[in-house]
DNA sequence: TTTT
DNA sequence: TTTT
């Protein structure tokens, strides 16, 4: 009926661009959100949320995020499940992003060979139930370069059918 | 940093109350979110999430919540994760809430042995961060009848460290 | 940056479907909110927040919304002012919706000459900032009986202009 | 029933702290909230949304907010409505809230006489609804130098009433 | 393992 | 397996 999720954290790593057969983009990510119990206890302790994009919205943020930034996310939770190679079903909690804010870099000396985005004008990362367009399937600026089903040894566990749109 | 999560969708089953070894009530319940792809695929698909209340919410859920009912539901996504009894990393993501709404009943006819609750003064029921008070270690009235650590095969792998405040 | 509203009410009255000039459906209603203070207050308290709906999303929901129905509402914040007949700058502000859930409706027999909709197979109303189409200047069934902008002595305040879209 | 807004945006100006006349501490500002539509429109527009904050959220909000910094914030609509000195009644709309989180700041030079604090170690901001404590009428470190109540020839229109609990 |  |  009505599945709406707004956080706020850092990014535990690079995001994962990839490719879906069909050449639909998807990225991946892991956002380290901090709980906020009063700060009373000792140690630091976060959730670490999993995020799904697809699309326009994957490209840019595979372009726009890296490791330690702090982002804004909305989306929806979903809940997908396969069997593994044992035989046993596994449940997989995800967040699908459908909009994505960069707020400002985790540390300005981050740099390296960072890009060059000025956050006053950083793009508008807004993708979702309502994307209508554009160039699915068009070889995206990182296509060539990286191949995004050879960089892991694992079968990817994602697929067309888990398009939310 | 933010963490906010809601929802609206209809219990998969009468809710489970429990308590911890310390006395603190525990619901835990399985919350249907249909997705609506405007309607477009045949099968009506669904999230199944897992929704957790402590203490008095706990208690108020438990009472008034059953299997088919309409309900909304706010919190926050909180991951952990356990060792399983194959000595292997099991990730459990849940939404804890902290304010539940009861929409109207699944079935105007759905009675039974169902409570007598009238939805027009349905209580209040939100705890959460702030909740401060009460009788938490109350025997509640359903401590008597029903051991909620007897009823399960499985050793409950919630403790008073899940708990959220 | 981000602007996310998630409101649980009840409409004040039925819906006002309008058109623009231009044709496009804009419907107006209120949302009665009750404030939740632990019900310890004896007077019950509500905020009444002016909710508008645009193209589609309008046409349903003048079509499936009556005084009295609770609903969930997704949207956002919009905060527009305009000059008054004396001049003076006025500020208005309303939940700008682009999801609207049809939940039970407010008394089974409120019936009358209320249309028969099942709400197990209620539409899904979604609409917004992705939405792209459709017959959005269609004579609807309303367009012919009630002018939308003869039914009322104030200047319709609305316009093409507060498109969201 | 149910009403949460989250808004991530920039102070338009220094927030105003005040303490009513039983000595609660009340912090106004107002959010930009640019919107956000695909860019496509040449002049960036945005919502101005006020923000109210109350007791110990509103002391730190005074403290670590300053114009141009960039803030989320989570909390509930509000619509209160008083009658102006010509007998006409007002409706004002703010967002009351119960939590606020201190992004980075707008500018690393925009310094001055700014507060000397380390966004690492910047203090947790939440209160509201479940707030239970503490000094609310307690001479705050804040009610000695400034009188809240004479830098302003407006009559203050917030009162105790409108504590959000 | 799922709700209407 | 985690971020600041």
């Amino acid at each position: 009926m009505l599945n709406r999720v707004i956080l706020i954290g850092r990014l535990t790593k690079d995001p994962e661009l990839r490719y879906t057969p069909q050449g639909v983009a998807v990225t991946q990510f892991t956002l380290a959100v901090d709980r906020s119990f009063s700060g009373n206890r000792e140690e630091r302790e976060a959730d670490f949320i999993p995020i799904v994009t697809w699309r326009q919205l994957a490209e840019t943020c595979a372009n726009y995020l890296r490791k330690g930034r702090l982002a804004a996310v909305e989306g929806r939770i979903q809940v997908r499940n396969y069997e593994n190679n044992e035989g046993r079903r596994v449940y997989v909690t995800e967040v699908i992003a459908d909009n994505v804010r960069f707020l400002e870099s985790a540390n300005r000396e981050s740099g390296g060979q960072a890009r060059d985005e000025s956050f006053g004008g950083a793009p508008s990362a807004s993708g979702g139930s309502g994307y209508s367009g554009g160039n699915r399937s068009s070889g995206s600026r990182n296509s060539g370069s990286n191949d995004p089903f050879a960089d892991d040894g694992r079968p990817i566990d994602i697929s067309d059918d888990d398009l939310p749109f």
